[in-house]
DNA sequence: ACCTGAACACCGTTCAAGT
DNA sequence: ACCTGAACACCGTTCAAGT
């Protein structure tokens, strides 16, 4: 006799997002998530095979919000502008998540990093600006370089590292004319 | 009657820093750390008051070796070759540590973050040095925007990050010409 | 077909009891 | 003064039993 189903992957996943929110990813317990959706900790395997797949797909599921995120400030200015844009709006929504920001910018234990299509899909407004900064030839270094300073930026912020004094929006917008002003002298060289 | 000591600090911190080169963070428990300093789990209470604080003075000594490496290789040349030196030297570092990395590129759940103190003392070098670049008044943002760039790399690098192919030496020398590019120009406007 | 309680092997940590 | 076994409250996960 078949039971209706009493939640889904979907609830699921927003139970587990907002644990790693308000509790850290130590914070996403079956148990507590299984509370959270209404039902006991061994029914969530009837949705997901295990705790890594789910943290894996909270993972996942942020990071498409950030290539949606990035992908809409594209096209319209200059490739500088656009790019001024796209590390403002990166900055943007690691602040305002930036409790979630260790599924992201983190390295995750095997079997809970998300998707890697999603990842290099997310990155795709990033690589297509520096392609019309640098050429082709040089556009994966350059993108290379310009998410390495992101990413390592914006972990720093979110952890607070930035114990020293002095303004971190400075510093931000300090970086970015160094990166632009450091593509644009490479370029020139070639 | 006093028994004698049968393990010590320093046993525990060695034990705690192989478990996490070949286990990862998560390899690292305290029944296992007992079991290599051949001792009881609860014994070890005598010595640690915790995992966290465990994990903490394991990302603490790795990072006091980090900054030892960074101190040796400045001094000599102009400061954009100490600066070139300092970025291999903590690249070499990072690579041949890359399973330990976790401790000190990473946000860690509070408690386990390296001492805030050591942090700022293995930052010493680049701080220097890039005071003698761009000027004391901008060394601050200089020196984040260059840690965030190492950091991020590494950080990629150490956790394969870089999926699409390419030379990854040839990233890390380019990101560096565009740091120092960068610097330079805007230094230059200053 | 889904949900459940019970169980298993593990955690970190505390503590009374031994020496 | 240090070490230990036992215990506690928690994990993730499996599975037979219920509906």
């Amino acid at each position: 006799m078949p039971t209706p189903a009493r939640t889904s992957v979907e609830q699921i996943l927003a139970a587990g997002r907002r644990l790693v929110a308000t509790d850290g990813l130590e914070g996403l317990t079956m148990a507590r998530v299984a509370e959270l959706v209404g039902v006991r900790a061994p029914s969530l395997y009837k949705r997901v095979p295990s705790r890594a797949a789910l943290v894996r797909l909270v993972a996942t599921d942020l990071l498409a919000e950030l290539g949606a995120a990035l992908a809409q400030g594209v096209g319209a200015g200059d490739p500088e502008a656009d790019l001024r844009e796209m590390a403002r709006t990166l900055r943007r929504f690691a602040m305002s998540e930036s409790s979630l920001l260790v599924l992201v910018f983190s390295p995750l234990p095997d079997g809970m990093a998300p998707d890697p299509e999603e990842v290099v899909r997310s990155v795709a407004p990033l690589l297509a600006v520096t392609t019309q900064l640098v050429g082709a030839q040089r556009s994966l270094p350059a993108a290379r370089t310009l998410t390495a300073w992101l990413t390592g930026f914006v972990r720093m912020e979110g952890q607070g590292s930035f114990g020293l004094g002095g303004s971190v929006d400075e510093a931000f917008e300090f970086g970015l004319d160094v990166m632009l002003a450091g593509l644009r002298g490479v370029a020139g060289v070639s």
